[in-house]
DNA sequence: AGGAAATATTTCTGTACAGGCATATGGGTG
DNA sequence: CACCCATATGCCTGTACAGAAATATTTCCT
């Protein structure tokens, strides 16, 4: 699976956004989410795959660590998209001054 | 269908990259995709429905134009992530490993 | 060793969706 | 008006995948 069909999936995005407030365990995203533990688990699997998060067991907890750097590839394709609305909006900027 | 479900799909995608180049008709998108012209134009209907793509009637043909702006909200999520990954040096480490 | 806790996996069902082919629609031209 | 071109839409099939429930697996604790 793709950087960037992982990240379409709404709870897959909540996993990483939790994520982001520090490592945590299987369970614990469970119970943040609105969603079964067999799904939870199902989605960190898909991630994983994906090289978005890590896993470190620790007695018998799972603890997931957020793993961003395969996001790049989603802001490297970003990239020139962003280039062209900015140059929008500078000529609407310019266009603005112009005609006030 | 949500701005990142919309660009799961590569050849979503590559629509968007050849737009990039400027503005094309449908059947110019055709010839230059792998794809069959339904198939061209059922994207097309995604990206629009997104709200990536803006047509104009030329005549008989269909005149598609990028509109990036719904990408931002992409860009958006990013963001924290990117803070993330730059705070850790991993965009440094990242660097280094394919440049050494 | 036995049981409980934490997590993963399997199984099933429904749904979404991509792709191809055939066909409809709408505009342009003789 | 009849015909052609460009594009969209319908129909069909196969596949991927999300969610739920039940079950398996691993590890800890006593």
């Amino acid at each position: 699976m793709s950087v960037f069909s992982a990240v379409a999936e709404p709870h897959r995005r909540q996993i990483l956004d939790l994520l982001r407030e520090g490592e945590m365990s299987a369970g614990e995203l469970v119970e943040r989410m609105d969603l079964s533990q067999p799904g939870v688990s199902k989605h960190l699997k898909a991630l994983r795959e994906a090289g978005l998060v890590a896993v470190r067991v620790h007695g018998r907890r799972r603890v997931y660590a957020l793993e961003p750097e395969p996001l790049e590839e989603i802001v490297d394709w970003l990239e020139p998209y962003r280039m062209l609305w900015s140059s929008r909006l500078d000529r609407l900027e310019h266009h603005l001054r112009e005609n006030p």
